[in-house]
DNA sequence: CTAGGGTTAG
């Protein structure tokens, strides 16, 4: 390798003939040497030998070096391409963290005369994996049935890693059990059943594994290791551990960290201490998972401690590390400390990451500073179900049954409605109703509406609508209107006989029935009001209102704003008086008018933010150089430099 | 010349 590195080596290699070229290209992409791979592309070009063969490993080399944009380049200028230049891309942009551009040639083959092998088919079912896209993962498994592929056990195992990641377990072991189960299939289905929980499940495919012991690998130790963890099995950990001990399988890093976890799981912190001091090797993880093991069993500051130690090792932290700290910080409410280790991690470029900022909302939450935790949660690009989790616990532990926690729901009831979670959607209702004690509005009853709809369960949307008692608005019965369109049930709309009551079939005459054409009856609208906390007190405002004993000044701070963004485009505001002061533009004056000049600003509305308000808020984040957030009903719109998060749909 | 399972968080 080292006499590759100097330009003449390669020369050498490369010119010395056709097969010292190709044994030089695929050892530069095992060592991910770019810069003398293009040296080598360089001169097969100049030699007119850049066949098939050779492009294909170039291809191949670029994609190892994590250059799709080049391999890409290679395959386009190619005359001829094979199934082998198709599998070499692919895998490129599968490890890019690009799958979706895998599938893309995936489809591309359809056209072109290379058909797919057990080697695309592997490489596209794991592309589906990573895309989340089961119904794409779905069709390669009725193409790969239909090619005679389904024995090759690279196949069966991406196959049922995509069923694992994109579905569930149960059609992850139906194509366990349809293929002779292998350690790989196996272990990833062990992996899968202990994600879910099925520990029992999990210990039937480790008997299967067990009953041809030679076939134990360190993966299946990893494997049992984490069944025993999430067994808090010491007993079998043990067991499992002297066999790895006897097996010489300890000395491999990814084990011996499993098993200090596994000891600090089972809540035997000196055993994960004694397990962490014998690694003869420690990474990131291993360090992670001693500061776990500790915070795990309110060892908080011994927790602390090893940070630092962790620094003098020379080990950098990632954002598993950053997320055990600030969780014990959480648990010794040190606020202050968990801060200071925030912005180390924005230096080191993981404060964005999901698991920092959840576990930031955590740390601020447990450390009784609700509304710092909602700023980090508010301020979050991308919330997953942990963010929202963590942000409901926190205020179902402070007690808050205020009109922050009902948006909070209007949002994660939304998000369900949004992934299709019917059952999920209604747990939360009821514990929203039930353990917090807030009365859910008709923003949360449209949520369910909507879910409903989306399941195509309409007339159970409809006996919903019909028994609950709230002021449905426009908007639900669009959402029970346009599902009915969608899904063709025009019956449903007209109120079908064989079920419904007199008063349905009032509410459903097909026009009349839609509130908002039905000038005579009208809804009653909900009055907007916007609110917002300046130094832990709440201040609200309804549309044109003057309660608020700044009201001279916010309107003057308001009035100033609107002129600053009249030039940028923004003249219908000054004609429309209902509009130019509804209550968000009243709350982001205000707090404009008290937050410090850097501070962003964070408002929640009880209704949807109207466009009027959405464009002037827009402009007036770049001319104001203000970040500002606005919760409304539906979701968060995070202005920043004249743009809004939302991409102006909402 | 192209392909599979892996440790740490909630």
């Amino acid at each position: 390798m080292r006499a590759l590195r100097s330009p003449g080596g390669v020369a050498a290699w490369a010119s010395s003939g056709p097969g010292a070229a190709l044994a030089a290209l695929k050892a530069l992409a095992e060592a991910q040497e770019l810069s003398s791979g293009k040296a080598v592309h360089g001169r097969l070009l100049r030699a007119r030998a850049l066949g098939l063969v050779h492009g294909n490993a170039l291809i191949h080399l670029y994609a190892s070096c994590g250059r799709t944009y080049l391999a890409h380049r290679v395959f386009d200028a190619l005359s001829l391409r094979n199934v082998v230049s198709y599998g070499a891309l692919m895998a490129g942009y599968l490890h890019a963290g690009l799958p979706a551009a895998g599938l893309d040639l995936l489809r591309h083959m359809d056209l072109a005369p290379a058909r797919p092998n057990e080697f695309i088919y592997a490489t596209a079912l794991a592309c589906c994996s990573d895309a989340g896209t089961l119904r794409t993962g779905e069709q390669c498994h009725g193409r790969v049935l239909k090619a005679g592929l389904g024995t090759f056990p690279y196949v069966g195992n991406s196959l049922l890693c995509m069923y694992l990641a994109c579905s569930g377990v149960e059609d992850a072991a139906r194509v366990l059990s349809a293929a002779s189960p292998d350690v790989y299939s196996c272990n990833s289905m062990i992996n899968g059943y202990v994600d879910q929980g099925l520990f029992g499940d999990a210990m039937a495919v480790l008997g299967l594994i067990l009953a041809e012991v030679d076939q134990w690998d360190h993966v299946t130790f990893l494997a049992a290791l984490g069944l025993c963890a999430g067994l808090k099995d010491l007993r079998l950990g043990t067991q499992i551990h002297g066999q790895a001990l006897r097996r010489g399988v300890e000395g491999n890093i990814f084990v011996g960290n499993s098993v200090v976890d596994m000891h600090g799981k089972c809540g035997e912190v000196g055993a994960a201490w004694r397990a962490f001091c014998e690694l003869p090797d420690r990474n990131v993880v291993s360090w992670s998972s001693i500061m776990a093991a500790f915070a795990q069993n309110g060892l908080f500051e011994e927790a602390l401690r090893l940070w630092p130690e962790m620094e003098e090792d020379g080990v950098r932290p990632n954002d598993f590390s950053y997320a055990i700290v600030l969780a014990a910080c959480g648990g010794l409410s040190v606020l202050r400390h968990g801060e200071a280790l925030s912005a180390h991690a924005e230096k080191t470029g993981f404060r964005g990451h999901s698991l920092v900022e959840n576990a930031l909302i955590n740390m601020y939450a447990r450390g009784g500073s609700i509304w710092d935790a909602h700023k980090t949660f508010a301020g979050m690009r991308r919330r997953d179900t942990v963010s929202w989790n963590s942000m409901i616990s926190g205020f179902s532990q402070h007690g808050l049954a205020s009109p922050t926690t009902a948006v909070t729901f209007v949002g994660v009831l939304s998000a369900c409605d949004r992934l299709g979670l019917v059952d999920d959607g209604f747990r939360y209702l009821n514990q929203m109703a039930d353990q917090m004690g807030i009365s859910p509005t008709v923003e949360h009853y449209t949520c369910i509406v909507g879910l409903l709809c989306r399941a195509g369960r309409l007339e159970d949307a409809e006996s919903f609508m019909r028994t609950t008692e709230a002021e449905w608005d426009a908007v639900a019965w669009r959402t029970l209107l346009c599902a009915c369109l969608i899904h063709k049930n025009h019956g449903l709309g007209r109120g079908s006989p064989s079920r419904s009551s007199t008063a349905t079939q009032t509410m459903w005459e097909p026009t009349s029935c839609y509130p908002e054409a039905d000038a005579g009856k009208g809804i009653k609208k909900e009055p907007g009001s916007s609110w917002i906390q300046v130094r832990n007190q709440t201040h609200v405002f309804v549309s044109g209102d003057r309660e608020h004993p700044r009201a001279d000044e916010i309107y003057t701070k308001l009035r100033d704003l609107l002129a600053a963004i009249r030039p940028l485009g923004m003249c219908r505001t000054s004609t429309e008086f209902s509009t130019t002061f509804h209550s968000e533009k009243l709350a982001v004056a205000f707090g404009i008018l008290t937050m410090p000049p850097t501070a962003p600003i964070h408002v929640m509305k009880n209704l949807r933010i109207c466009d009027d308000c959405h464009t002037a808020l827009s402009l007036i984040s770049l001319a104001a150089a203000r970040t500002v957030v606005v919760r409304d009903a539906n979701r968060f719109h995070c202005f920043v430099d004249g743009r809004c998060s939302c991409g102006s749909y909402w």
